[in-house]
DNA sequence: TGATAATAAGACCGATCGGTCTTATACGCA
DNA sequence: TGCGTATAAGACCGATCGGTCTTATTATCA
């Protein structure tokens, strides 16, 4: 539905309180509210439209990389994070592509319903991370804890995400993004390191060069 | 002024759009707009007196943690990671204590100006967290980006505050707190790992298990 | 005592907005 | 040709809300 894209850009822009649903017939280039209305029962109805359809973007092209069968677990969680931090450049910092996009953030927390769509979206997104670090256990240390390192990454990403759009300065998400691959990284073992391709990064060094630090005490 | 708490604890609650001028006078037990608006232009005056309330009782009672100067600089760090964990699972998950608080996002999205004193409350907690790792250099490893893993830090704990608000629980700021430790502790030389007061945690053995498999390969 | 300010209470205006209802035109299909 | 549905346009209602203005009472202080 036409409706439904033009609401989530509009909103997207404004915030969902402050979109009224003129701007939204606006928007979509339709005309009366009798024609809205005839899709919708209520601006609350359209709202969960909205987040539903922003999920399913953010499902469909971010979490479906984290299932692309042709990559290594580890090689695909490298390929999700360069997607988070390249999509949010490529809007500017403002507009989201995660459930933290401004949108969704405001949504939950002002009505319940909203939330609680917010929050399934987030335990999918944790769950399928989880999965992921499952299947790279062989590659990583034995007592991984695979929920809490999948926590972590979600919680650590939505923060880079919002500071980044106060700052409006993509540089935050990108120093996190580094973190992450750094933080994944020391969970990984020592002689599956040269594998993974999270360590085809340049902060590899500095991982390497504690880790020789280490091995020389 | 007893009206910017009175308004501090009602847009806590319901947020600064949600919460009308009525409201406000309400809560703060005074009777008629006239008292109202003898003390303040508009209502995004008491946005701004507002914001910078939450930002004081931030800045003195989590800001300070950080410069103890009783404590070492990473045990100052140990405290206040402790310090919003718990000032956080105090209000319930939902009132905020951080510039990420409910209310400071939902203001910084919706107001240039509002986002402009939040973006400096984050330079100040980021500058904050760096001057910290700065004076902990010599228990760093050598290449430390002190800057990055502020920013890291403030975004991390950022995203946790989100997301354990959104589902209503601490665990996810819990395990967050327990991976930025970890975090944390690989830019600690090995040598100095024993004294660090990060090491007083379970997670320690984690740490120390994955270096042990370091050293053997 | 008298002037100034704080407190109290609320009527009122103008604007916005969600939602309903009416009316009229265009299109698809039997 | 005729019926139903999608489209178009917008008047209208009721409610909320920010902000102004009026009025009256109580402290404060010279």
């Amino acid at each position: 539905m036409q409706i439904v894209e033009a609401a989530t850009a509009v909103m997207g822009r404004q915030g969902f309180q402050q979109t009224s649903i003129e701007d939204v017939i606006h928007e979509a280039g339709l005309c009366g509210k009798g024609h809205f209305y005839h899709y919708f029962k209520s601006k609350e109805e359209l709202g969960y439209a909205v987040l539903l359809h922003q999920f399913d973007v953010f499902a469909e092209s971010g979490l479906a990389v984290l299932r692309d069968p042709m990559l290594p677990p580890l090689a695909r969680l490298d390929e999700f994070i360069d997607w988070i931090v390249e999509s949010h450049a490529e809007r500017g910092c403002c507009e989201g592509v995660s459930p933290c996009g401004a949108l969704a953030t405001e949504m939950a927390e002002q009505h319940e319903g909203f939330r609680k769509h917010v929050d399934a979206l987030f335990e999918r997104w944790t769950g399928q991370l989880q999965a992921l670090f499952w299947e790279a256990r062989p590659q990583m240390v034995d007592d991984v804890d695979t929920e809490g390192l999948a926590r972590f990454i979600v919680a650590s990403l939505e923060g880079a995400l919002f500071m980044s759009r106060v700052k409006r300065d993509v540089a935050v998400l990108e120093h996190v993004a580094t973190g992450l691959r750094r933080f994944v990284m020391s969970h990984v073992r020592v002689d599956e390191r040269r594998e993974a391709p999270l360590a085809i990064r340049e902060m590899v060094a500095g991982t390497e060069r504690s880790v020789g630090k280490e091995s020389g005490r």
